[in-house]
DNA sequence: CTGAAAGCGCTTACAG
DNA sequence: CTGAAAGCGCTTACAG
C-alpha cells in the first residue's frame, strides 16, 4: 500500500502538502496540485483511515444503536439510514442492544473509542446522562422515539398516542364492542403512548377495565400468547389492537387456533407498517409509519450536526397514517 | 482520557513496560505488574483502540457481510455470529451489500482498510480473487453458502440438494400430483442447487417440464408474483416448493386470493426455517437450516483463524431437516 | 504557497 | 526485567 510518504517523494513535496492537497485545506499552486493527483492515481493512493482517525478524532462513521434486528422494523430503517450515510461516504456500524443497558454502555464507550463522527440510537434503557456524555465529548447524536424525554438532543418520533388513537376509533367505527389491546414493555415509551391512545378511546365504556390489555414485549410470539391470554379473559372479545405488526401476527395465529373469524367475529389492527404486515392472512390494517423516511432524516439531521456541531437540536415528530386492510374491513 | 504515558510516568516506568504489561508479553516483576494495574484501574485506562490499529494492524472487529438484513434469515444468522464475537470481546461491522458487486468491493477495500481481523462472508458476486486477495493481505475469511466453489477457504454450507430432494419427496409422498417450484436467482449457487434437488424427484414424470419452475428473487413479493404466474399456467398444480420461507409466504397470500385451500388444494414448503414461517396461516413446512448455530460455526472458525492464520481451511456442510407443519399436512 | 517538526497513542525490536 | 528510540501513517500549527 503507498503511503502518504511514498506520493510526496515521488512529488517532490512533502507530506504536509499532499495532506493539505488531499483534504483540501489552505492552498497549493494548480500545477502542484495537478502533479499530487496525477501521482495519487498512479500509485493508487488512499489515505489510511485509521491513521486519519488518530490524528483527526474522526472516522467518517456513524453507528445506528438498535435494540434487535429480528423485528423487520429496524431493519427498514436502517436501510433508510444506510443510503444516506452511503451517498455521503459514511460508513456504518449496526449494533445490537438487546436494549440491555450493559451492551449499550459497553457500545457507547468503544464507539467513543473509535472516534466515530455520531450516533443515531433507539433504546430504551438510554438516558440523558449518556447523552450528555456524548455531547461533551462532542459527538453528535439523533435519538428516535425518545422525544418525550427532556433531553435537548435531537430526535425523530412519530405521534404513537395519535396513531393508537386512529386504531382504536376505527375499531369502534367498524362496530366492535369489545376492545381489547396488546401492549408493548412497561418501561417503553412509546409502548406508553400507544397504551394511552387506546385508553383515551376505551376508557369511558362501562365494560373497560385493566383486564382488557395484556402485556406484551413487541414479539411475534408474545402477541401469540397475550391474544390467548385475551380469549381466556374475554370470550366476548371482537376487536384487538395490537401495539406493533410482529404482535398482531402472532395474534392472527392465535385466533386461526381459536377459531375465530378475521375480521368478522375479531377485528384486527396493528401498529408499524412493517413489510411483512402485507402479507398476512389476512393482510393487516395497521398504523402506518414512515419508516425508511425516519431513517433518512435522522441520518440527515446527523449530518448536519456533523458538519456544524453548533446547529441547535431539532425535535421532529412526524405523522402516521391508518393504513385499512382486510383484517378490520367489515 | 488517561493515555498510556498517564499511567507510566504515574507508575514511574516507562511506556514499553506498560504496553508490555497489558499485553502481557515478555515478562515483568510482579511488583511493577501490580503497579501498573493498580494506577490502570486508578486512571481508569484503556488503550486507545485507534492506535493500537495503527500499530499492530489489527482491530479486534470482524466483519460480517450479507446480502440483504431485510431477509430474517440474516438477523437470525447474525445473531448467532454476535453472540460468540462478543463473548470473545470482538466487535462486528454488519455490512449490507445487496448483492451488488460494486458494494462489496468497497466493503472489502474499506474494512481491509481498518484492519478488520477476519470477515465472513455471504454474497453471490464474491469470487475466488476477491478471497485470494484477502488471504494474501492476512485477513482469514469464512464463506457462507459458497462451498461449491473451488477456492481454498473456510466455508459452511448447508445440504441445499438434499434439502430440496426432502421437501419434494415429501409433497409426492403426500399425494401431490402436479409440482410446481418458485426458485431463487439464477446466478445463486444455493437457488441452482435447491432446484436441482427438485428437479431429481420431478425430472420422471411426464407432466413435468420448465413452464413448472417460476424465477423468484428470494423475496416476499416475488413468491407472490411468481405463483400467480403458476397459477395461470397449471391451473392444475397441488403443490408448491418455494425455495425460500419468504416466498412461500408470498405465496400462501396468492393462494388465500386465488382461493385455493392450503393444503388441501395446495400443499406448501419452504425452505430456511425462519422464526416467522411458524406463523403463517397455515403455518408452513419447510426445511430448515440450522441458522443460529451456523453463525456460532462460523465465528468460531474464523476465531480460530485469527489466532492461527496457518491453520488449514475447513469447509462444512451441514444436514438441514424436514419441519412438518400444516401448510403440507393431509 | 510550502516545508520541517511535533504530535495523535500505541508497539516493538534493540540494547543493556 | 526494563528503557530509549523509532515507527505506524497521517495532520496541523508555525515559520518562512
Amino acid at each position: 500500500m503507498a503511503t502518504i510518504r511514498d506520493v510526496a517523494e515521488k512529488a517532490g513535496v512533502s507530506t504536509a502538502t499532499v495532506s493539505r492537497i488531499i483534504n483540501n485545506k489552505g492552498q497549493a499552486t494548480p500545477e502542484t496540485i495537478a502533479r499530487v493527483h496525477a501521482i495519487i492515481k498512479e500509485l493508487g493512493y488512499k489515505p489510511n483511515v485509521v491513521a486519519q482517525s488518530l490524528t483527526s478524532k474522526k472516522s467518517n462513521t456513524i453507528a445506528l444503536l438498535v435494540p434487535t434486528i429480528k423485528n423487520p422494523f429496524f431493519p427498514e430503517l436502517a436501510r433508510g439510514i444506510e443510503d444516506v450515510a452511503n451517498s455521503n461516504g459514511m460508513n456504518i456500524f449496526l449494533c445490537n442492544t438487546d436494549d440491555e443497558r450493559v451492551k449499550l454502555k459497553n457500545y457507547l464507550v468503544s464507539l467513543q473509542e473509535r472516534y466515530v463522527d455520531g450516533i443515531i440510537i433507539n433504546s430504551l434503557t438510554l438516558n440523558n446522562e449518556d447523552l450528555d456524555e456524548l455531547h461533551s465529548n462532542g459527538i453528535p447524536s439523533v435519538t428516535l422515539d425518545r422525544s418525550i424525554s427532556t433531553h435537548n438532543f435531537s430526535s425523530i418520533t412519530v405521534k404513537h398516542r395519535e396513531g393508537a388513537q386512529l386504531a382504536t376509533k376505527h375499531l369502534i367505527d367498524i362496530g366492535c364492542r369489545r376492545i381489547g389491546m396488546i401492549r408493548g414493555p412497561e418501561d417503553d415509551i412509546t409502548a406508553v403512548q400507544r397504551m394511552w391512545g387506546y385508553r383515551d378511546y376505551v376508557k369511558d365504556f362501562d365494560w373497560f377495565d385493566q383486564s382488557w390489555i395484556a402485556l406484551g414485549d413487541f414479539s411475534v410470539q408474545s402477541g401469540y400468547y397475550c391474544m390467548k391470554e385475551l380469549f381466556q379473559r374475554h370470550p366476548d372479545i371482537d376487536g384487538v389492537f395490537a401495539s406493533n405488526d410482529l404482535m398482531a401476527i402472532g395474534l392472527l395465529k392465535a385466533a386461526h387456533e381459536w377459531g375465530r373469524k378475521v375480521p368478522d367475529e375479531l377485528a384486527i389492527i396493528g401498529f408499524d407498517g412493517i413489510d411483512m404486515s402485507q402479507y398476512t392472512y389476512p393482510p393487516l390494517s395497521t398504523i402506518k409509519q414512515p419508516i425508511y423516511e425516519m431513517g433518512k432524516m435522522a441520518m440527515e439531521d446527523l449530518l448536519r450536526l456533523i458538519k456544524d456541531p453548533k446547529l441547535d437540536y431539532n425535535k421532529r415528530e412526524l405523522d402516521v397514517e391508518l393504513m385499512l386492510r382486510e383484517s378490520s374491513m367489515r
